[in-house]
Order: structure tokens, then sequence, then C-alpha cells
DNA sequence: ACAGTACACTACTAATATAGTAGGAATTAA
DNA sequence: TTAATTCCTACTATATTAGTAGTGTACTGT
């Protein structure tokens, strides 16, 4: 029950972006620097949020990428998706007509309910709302 | 975000051994044969589950296994976390240290939120309450 | 006692997925 | 034109998964 690096990275560079929101592309330099990945794997990585509809992409010098939506109207749910493919816990959900036993009827309730469960905690954060809380405890960390 | 076929395999098997409870142990055999898997491999996740106290063994002849606890006292989240092990997103998570970066902090919250409600779902299932929908589902089928 | 049944343990293997590395082509600002 | 930057494809190393296989150990029924 995992999260590959593969997602993680790919979220923490999209939250890079929604702190960079409306002021110009973002160098996947700059968000490689900061995250301590290599430039070429990041590149793969935002190849497929390219393709999801995530972020866009400004080619040529001065280039990089921008956000394709506002970070408080980007779920994380789609970014996850991307990256990571369906929260498809087990193939009998998705294929009703996978299974016949009757046991694996009753473990197919619990994958549904656990796969539900996932995708509306992603389908309820937005970028925006990690940033936010993200600010907040730096903040709350000065007072100290 | 899948969870694998040993997972899937071990807890089909707690449920059939949760239909046979209190009618003495049941063999891997029959086990293996009714949900095509092969002896040999069944065994090696019955050994996860013996050893994390979800099932006991009987040797010798007529020997097999039996559930350790009633099906209504065993949760699906002690079953997962034998065969799959603790749902941990990512490192992060369970060590706070791990990570110094905001950016990362912000991802945690939303890790953190989804493991406790994947943790939360396991635990209010029983293998009872699994076996029970499974049985209505079929009685339900035979009226069509 | 002993033969058969069934779990116990360990080692090995094939296939797949993950986490990268690498090189060069295409594009664009200056 | 040149430097900067994304784009595309191929390759590699490592880990995990999903088994297979062989031998050993414990117990039961006769």
């Amino acid at each position: 029950m995992k999260v590959s690096t593969r997602t993680r990275y790919g979220i923490r560079a999209t939250i890079e972006l929604a702190g960079h929101y409306k002021q110009g592309p973002l160098q996947l330099r700059i968000i490689a620097e900061r995250q301590g990945i290599s430039v070429k794997y990041l590149e793969q990585l935002m190849a497929l949020l390219r393709s999801g509809g995530i972020v866009r992409s400004v080619r040529g010098a001065r280039g990089g990428y921008v956000l394709a939506k506002a970070p408080n109207e980007t779920r994380l749910s789609e970014v996850f998706h991307c990256l990571e493919g369906p929260v498809s816990t087990t193939v009998c959900v998705s294929d009703a007509d996978y299974c016949e036993r009757s046991t694996d009827c009753a473990a197919r309730e619990l994958w549904l309910s656990v796969e539900d469960a996932v995708n509306r905690i992603m389908d309820s954060y937005t970028l925006q709302d990690l940033m936010d809380k993200a600010n907040k405890a730096q903040s709350a960390n000065y007072q100290i």
C-alpha cells in the first residue's frame, strides 16, 4: 500500500508550481534542485502530468512548466491518477464479472470501500489547500 | 495503489476459514482447490498469518488451519497488516523527521489522511461482516 | 509400529515494476 | 547564432511479486 516515489516527487513538483502560479513558467532545473531529484527523472514525471492536463509546458529558453488550472481548482485526485494510475485495489472492483466465487464478492465489498475512501480524501484536497497548510505550519514554527 | 495477490489470496483464505469455523481444521489442499491457487504458495501466505496470530495450524494427518479468533473478532485490518505490512503510504508519515521541506510537509498532510481513512475502513470490517454480506448477496441472486 | 497426511522451512526462479541514467532532437528568447 | 529548455526514446540496475520445488517434521488412524 505504498505510494511510489514517482507520485511523491510528482506531487511535490506540482506544489512548487502552485507556489509559483501566475509568475511565469518555472524551470525543471529549479524544481529538481529544490527537491533533490535529477532533472532527467523529473522530465518523465512531468510528461505524465502534461498528458494528463495538469500542467502545461513552455518550450525553449526561458521556458518551463505552469499549472494548467489555478491551485484551488487542481484536485489532488487528478494529480495522483496521472502519476499512479487509478486507485484500483483489485481487478474485481472495476470489473464485476471478473470473479464468480462468493468469497471473492465478500472481499470485493471491502476493496470497494477502501477505494472509495481514498478517492474521496484525494478529491477533497486541492493544491491550494496543501499550500495554505504548509505556510501556516511554517509561520507557526517562527513563533517558537 | 494496488493490493498484491498475496494479500487478496490471504484474505480469501481467511474467509474460507471463517466459513468453516468451529468445524475442525480446514486443509490447505481444499482451500487451494477452491481458490485456484497452488498449495505451496498458499503455505507461505498462511505462514504469515500464523506468525501474525490470525490463524492456528494443526499438524499431521487430518490437520489443517483454523481461525485463532472468532470471525466476528477478526478485523480485516489485522489480516491485511500481516500480509501487506502497515498501510504506510510514505516514509515521512511515520517518521516526521524524515523531511524538512515545507512542500513535503504539505504533502504529508495528504498521505496522513489517506492512511487514516484506509485504516479506519479496514478496522470497521470483520470476517463475519464479509461472510454475512456474501451470503446475503447469494440469496438475493437466488430470487432472480 | 508405521504408513500416510499435512504443515514447516529454505532455496531458487521468472516476470514485472520501480527508479533512475543517458543522449540527442526540437524549440525559442535574446 | 547561441544558450537554455523541454521532448523523446532507449537503456540499466534494483527490488518486489508471484510463484515452484525439495526436503524435513509432526501428528493421526489403523
